[in-house]
DNA sequence: GTGTTACATTTGTATCAACAAATAAACATT
DNA sequence: AATGTTTATTTGTTGATACAAATGTAACAC
């Protein structure tokens, strides 16, 4: 469905424009799903992203400036994404003995296995999605974002 | 740049898992660079959107359920985007007299020439990322979200 | 070793978003 | 005309976000 439609606009936009909004809807349809999956988790989407990132450590401790460029978000307040994984025991922070100034974030086994139990929802969340294009439209979708996005 | 090394993956996505990382991620990019732009104007990126979709009802009063449908995120509170956006003359408000439960709201001229003052800026940011693709590719990017987006 | 700068993270504050519950008017039914 | 139902909007509350300023530590110059 055309973007003009979707949001029902009575005027048609310029290619630009329509680039723009229609990137902006489509994330807006994505994390509405996404958060629906989520919910009974009691964890938002970038708590969420912040455990998956330290799964993806494997072991090796991250500190916040690690996190907080692998994040989507850079915006986000990484402090306090950590301390409410902390609350609820996914996570380990603490103080690293080499550089006092960092701190080393850990996934704890109770955040790996929430992973694991997210893990099949999560794939059926993307790939919900991705069935709508074949293999050579999805990679043409990869390819047309990340030319589009060149600063 | 693909999005593994946008975000500094040391693993390599699923095709899927791809999209979905990259439309988030260059949503951030677009918005990032957008509320830059709008920031000196003391507006948040969704009162300007409200704003833009009462200039598209061309003098016609808009309710809060034509505003909501047309809005970019759903989930966003109308009444207090009106709300902040009556307190800075932008929009009136107005009890609709056909139906007592209906509110009109109607951009003022001081909102229109809002508007205007960023309609260049605006069109700028738009361009700034879509000189990235040629017309072709710019059509087949929409086309690919259209279809993406299916449900 | 003292002072300066750079780095890594935290905290304060104000604003904004999410979701459920509440209100209030219009409409339908008997 | 009283009753229930639907529609349109608002409000309460809790949690998240954004940005600036503050804190503490390390590195380096001299």
């Amino acid at each position: 469905m055309k973007i003009e439609d979707e949001l029902k606009s009575t005027v048609e936009y310029s290619k630009s424009k329509q680039i723009v909004l229609n990137i902006m809807y489509t994330v807006n349809v994505i994390t509405e799903r996404f958060n629906d999956i989520i919910k009974p988790y009691d964890i938002s989407s970038e708590q969420f992203n912040v455990l998956r990132i330290l799964r993806g450590q494997k072991g090796c401790p991250a500190n916040m400036c690690i996190i907080q460029e692998r994040m989507l978000a850079k915006t986000s307040n990484t402090t306090r994404l950590v301390d409410k994984l902390l609350l609820k025991d996914l996570v380990t922070r603490n103080v690293c003995p080499d550089n006092r100034r960092k701190i080393e974030v850990l996934i704890t086994a109770k955040g790996l296995d929430l992973l694991a139990e997210l893990d099949p929802k999560v794939q059926e969340h993307e790939e919900f999605f991705a069935k709508n294009l074949n293999n050579e439209e999805l990679e043409q979708l990869n390819t047309l974002l990340e030319k589009y996005r060149t600063k």
